[in-house]
DNA sequence: ACTGACGTACTTGTATGGTAGCCGACCGAC
DNA sequence: GTCGGTCGGCTACCATACAAGTACGTCAGT
């Protein structure tokens, strides 16, 4: 009850009630607070966050282009299940912009760089001792953002975002995760390694084997958590959760 | 006048009214019949499409998201300026992104993949010829397209094209272009021949220049055409034509 | 002539009302 | 028992009304 009534309050720097809408919905997606294949509807958002549907509305639309959501006119949106498709692509987009990124990034890398890169492996490492995975997921995003800002390519990496947050959606389940985070470190410790030495081609080589284990990590948990992922055989049918309703209305 | 009274008429299909809207000005931004700089209001274009500001609105944030316009709250909306900076990062996920593409491609080109290529460079001739550069620009569209999906990654294209507007923004200014026209197609034929001889290295070489020599197109056109790039010292004041309604209002 | 305050007209942002269309449950016919 | 029609409730879509804020033209004061 009386959720998230401070949206309002936090309106004081620029941004608008819609953006700010659009941060607290993907934040909500991409942290599988929202499941793949639920419905969400403009009426019940806006009612929760304390706003009209206009903002709410706008910000599922983004969504939407985002791929985090599907917006069926006249019958409903929904938390868009992973799509073997959509995986497959962002992975694609994030292994060649990222790898193309370092690539050059090897004839640009200062000392200031690797030491700022540094300091987030250790932080990373922390984050590991804690078993705080969401902070390491924020780490984790931090990294590879600055990773390609050295190549001076730092534009490019909203693109790499939204690819990645189609992966991490999936991750996030990855419970072994305590295992696997230190695992990941060693691998981004080696890119950094490499990137210092100047060896493009095996610092090319350790960060697409680092993503790809990512991308199998998905496959994993593909077969453990069917229920995200669409069949791609009837995606066409959501269904609308019909028993809503008569269990909050009680009888009389 | 009585312009684009049409676009309710051909709502016929699954598209909604939002959808539509998106894609005629989409078509008219990158087609440079709205030119960057110009201001362009929610309330202008819902009268002269004849529907209201809602989905007008919905399709302006679109395209802000998409880096075609810039809106500025409570001062208006204007046709974003090429920026050096979006157009060097559109370049380089441009050709990360097609090269990627491309060397997977050659594994999996087919003899049906080959022909349906040179279908389209013929196809380019034949605009060559006719001196058609809206017909060249789709087909050059298409052919890039087509490219990607033979490598199984027709799904990353949107993001590509979505690079590939800001480039096309400036190109079409290229005024030379009937000259140009015979030199990519030969480029994009090279490409083709090299990819079904299985050549891998030299294929992305190709790929890479033609990629290239489209940047530097667009340098070319930033001296002749410095007003349609922005400044990068003095963009946060775009000024709002003031006498607008005077000169519309003439009657006879 | 120049400067500064003020008002008007415009802008986007937000809220709300009404519409077409789809789903799912209910109910009568066979 | 099974099938087909109907109706209620929900959805997103579009239109409209109101609010908050900015820029520019005007005009008084210097």
């Amino acid at each position: 009850m009386a959720p998230a009534e401070g949206l309002h309050a936090a309106r004081s720097r620029g941004r608008n009630t819609r953006q700010l809408v659009h941060e607290v919905l993907r934040s909500r997606i991409v942290g599988l607070e929202l499941a793949p294949g639920s419905a969400v509807s403009e009426n019940d958002l806006a009612a929760e966050l304390g706003v009209s549907r206009t903002p709410v509305r706008e910000s599922l639309i983004l969504l939407a282009d985002e791929g985090l959501v599907d917006i069926y006119p006249q019958m409903g949106t929904f938390i868009s299940r992973i799509r073997e498709r959509d995986v497959a692509s962002a992975q694609f987009i994030r292994e060649a912009l990222e790898c193309a990124a370092l690539r050059e990034a090897v004839e640009k890398v200062t000392a200031r760089d690797v030491a700022e890169l540094r300091a987030l492996l250790t932080a990373q490492e922390e984050a590991d001792r804690h078993s705080d995975m969401q902070g390491f997921f924020q780490l984790d995003e931090d990294f590879h953002a600055r990773l390609m800002a050295v190549s001076g390519h730092a534009s490019a990496w909203p693109v790499v975002s939204q690819a990645k947050a189609q992966l991490d959606r999936a991750r996030r389940l990855s419970l072994p995760m305590t295992q696997q985070m230190s695992l990941l470190i060693g691998q981004h410790r080696e890119v950094v390694d490499l990137l210092e030495e100047g060896d493009l081609d095996r610092a090319d080589g350790a960060l697409r084997s680092h993503l790809r284990l990512v991308f199998s990590d998905v496959e994993k948990i593909r077969a453990k958590h069917p229920e995200l992922f669409s069949d791609e055989d009837a995606p066409l049918r959501p269904r609308r959760d019909s028993a809503r309703r008569t269990a909050s209305r009680g009888d009389g």
